[in-house]
DNA sequence: CGCTGAGTTGAGGCCGTTCAAGACGTGTGG
DNA sequence: CCACACGTCTTGAACGGCCTCAACTCAGCG
């Protein structure tokens, strides 16, 4: 008798998104009966960069942004995963301590799943293996633009991008405000500037009617004039 | 009878120095009966950004750069190949048009491998697969890591870590001075600066007395002078 | 009511961009 | 052989973006 539960890797729907689509019923289960369930409260981390990781994360529900500290103490925000997102594979893969931190932006609960897992299922199962591959691609693209923007447009540019790509990926709450808020000071992480110049330029932007602020949340009003930024006027 | 021709593939000793030493000697032939040598000159162009490729490249000799354009037209240069390595595979692997540029910075002999070989080989032979994967997440780690320095280092000391990676990987010549010659022009692409401001920076670190100049040459005599720069005092 | 953390604003200064001009070296044609 | 052009390297000067430090506000919270 199976009992239906969607604590089950079999069952969850998260998987939907991501590499592990990829894998049989038989791994799933494999997985799931190794994998530990964990929440993980706003502000807490998740791994921090140096660590040796045991295996990979899979986010059920909330937001993680992945960060790396530079030599001069600041930090640098690389990506923000969500639901359906998997972190720490690339570390997991080359067998090396992760070269990033992951903290919660808001409460998580996230899967870990055992490396062991992983590796039985890209040495047997090439279809994982290649999607696996494509994904690791598309981040790879992904941070070769990101390497672009952040050598060659200035903070006002960078800026403006941010704010389409929270747009994009993690959509307006029901007043049309950006639904992820992160602090002035995360933003600033993102584009790579001290938090006064992330200020001052969301200041200008809202003078010149673009955007609209409430407290720490963001509307955009007028995205054209940003995308023309963004382009280069 | 077989005659030895080592513009075979499976003769061919820069294979042993990527992914392709995965392959079975089977595949190999396959390979090298489709393959196309080809040599190209100094300055010409290996594929152009928004190519679609039917393929890619493996270094036999000679080095290239492989860059982006930016919106505001400077172009950015993300990573210099040489002898051994293969171009392209990220864009073959995800279908999409390459998102960037290759350059030759000398004479160089490539050879192209066309895509659908690839693809047999990604399909049926999952220890290349697999080393297709470890070689992508290095690539990734070093692009976070070039993200991090873009974002937060100075000009000074992202110059600085150029001359070093430049001395590390491409060594010297009989004289001390970079192997690798490039135009003050090259080395501001890479650290995402304008030239004049990367000729002002040379020109400290040869008052300073961590650099020796002769021509285009650079010769590093300060190591430890440059390294505790890079690292931030 | 003081504490803490985030947001905001001002002033000063450095770093890097931009434009402009000149020096040097190399190759070309007369 | 010289004259010239062209590309690279070099230097100067002015401007402005962004960093840094410092103060102040405001909200939430004990």
């Amino acid at each position: 008798m199976n009992d239906f539960n969607e604590s089950r890797c079999e069952n969850c729907v998260v998987r939907q998104l991501n590499t592990l689509k990829e894998l049989s019923k038989e791994e799933l289960k494999r997985i799931s009966d190794s994998k530990t369930s964990m929440f993980i409260k706003k502000g807490e981390a998740i791994f921090k960069e140096g660590e040796k990781l045991n295996g990979v994360f899979c986010i059920r529900s909330g937001v993680s942004k992945l960060s790396k500290l530079s030599d001069n103490g600041k930090d640098q925000i690389l990506k923000i995963a969500t639901k359906g997102e998997v972190m720490g594979h690339r570390s997991v893969i080359t067998e090396e301590k992760t070269n990033l931190s992951a903290v919660a932006l808001n409460d998580m609960e996230v899967c870990f799943i055992p490396k062991q897992h992983l590796y039985d299922s890209l040495n047997s199962n090439i279809s994982f293996t290649k999607a696996v591959l494509v994904q690791m691609a598309e981040d790879l693209k992904f941070a070769d633009e990101l390497v672009v923007n952040m050598a060659q447009k200035t903070v006002k540019q960078r800026i403006a991008e941010t704010l389409r790509y929270l747009e994009n990926n993690f959509g307006l709450d029901d007043d049309g405000y950006l639904k992820l808020i992160l602090t002035r000071e995360d933003i600033a992480n993102i584009v790579g500037t001290a938090k006064e110049a992330c200020i001052r330029t969301l200041a200008t932007f809202k003078k010149e009617g673009w955007i609209v602020t409430d407290g720490k949340r963001i509307k955009i009003v007028d995205e054209k004039a940003l995308y023309r930024l963004i382009e280069g006027l």
